[in-house]
DNA sequence: TCGATAGTTCAGCGATTATTGAAATATGGA
DNA sequence: TCCATATTTCAATAATCGCTGAACTATCGA
């Protein structure tokens, strides 16, 4: 990922309502929630909140599909974990305080995790 | 690291310019550079640079020391570091993928890594 | 085809943000 | 004490951002 593409996806994440957004998605998992309802669940009119699925989605950080008359926003976790990669090798590459920190908790997320592709 | 904090470190990351001087500070290590020095190899005005010190500092990114006339700015790597694992737990937790890309890249840091403060 | 539902796009307005010049503060040396 | 250096603060202006109402597009079912 590259500084430009990290910019644009801290910008989509430095706006309450978005960082909100985001997070609703983010615990949805990859079915992701229709427009209408993330709307009804933060409150917000629809046109409010499709200019934020907008600015979230052209930062990669979401993606979108159309299911008959609705349309599916989901998390695109891969763009997060490159914006952490980002915030580590680029930015942090060289401190090993902030490696130790992030591999302890990468490693308590790996723990408590369902088994999913991997199981050995 | 809560929400709001996490929304101002995004915030205070969102501007190229701020990006682009919390990026330096980082690559400069802990001992920091002056504030002059920053305005220098950015190219802008100090005032300008100030302000944007002020608001990096303010999201607990950077911090200042006097040294005589200068003023020194360094990265927290505390807070980076905490913001990468707020990005990994309070957002993506439960999704291993971004656990899994996470932890691979911790590892390559901390290999690549001039052995500091653990030798062994 | 028509009407209802689900979302989006657009223009405009109010609010926030970024930058600038000028003035102020703090430090060190003569 | 006085001056030069290093940086910040302040007020003002220009630019950007976020939200809203109104109009538009797409899909489904009768």
């Amino acid at each position: 990922m590259d500084s430009t593409t990290a910019l644009t996806a801290f910008a989509a994440l430095s706006q309450e309502g978005r960082l909100e957004v985001f997070r609703l998605l983010v615990k949805a998992g990859p079915d992701g929630l229709a427009a209408g309802l993330i709307a009804e669940r933060v409150g917000r009119a629809p046109n409010t909140l499709s200019a934020q699925l907008n600015l979230l989605q052209q930062a990669g950080l979401i993606e979108s599909r159309r299911e008959g008359r609705s349309i599916i926003y989901s998390a695109c976790f891969d763009q997060v974990s490159d914006l952490i990669v980002y915030l580590l090798e680029d930015c942090c590459a060289g401190e090993p305080c902030v490696a130790i920190s992030v591999q302890a908790a990468a490693d308590r997320a790996l723990c408590c995790a369902p088994t999913s592709s991997t199981s050995s």
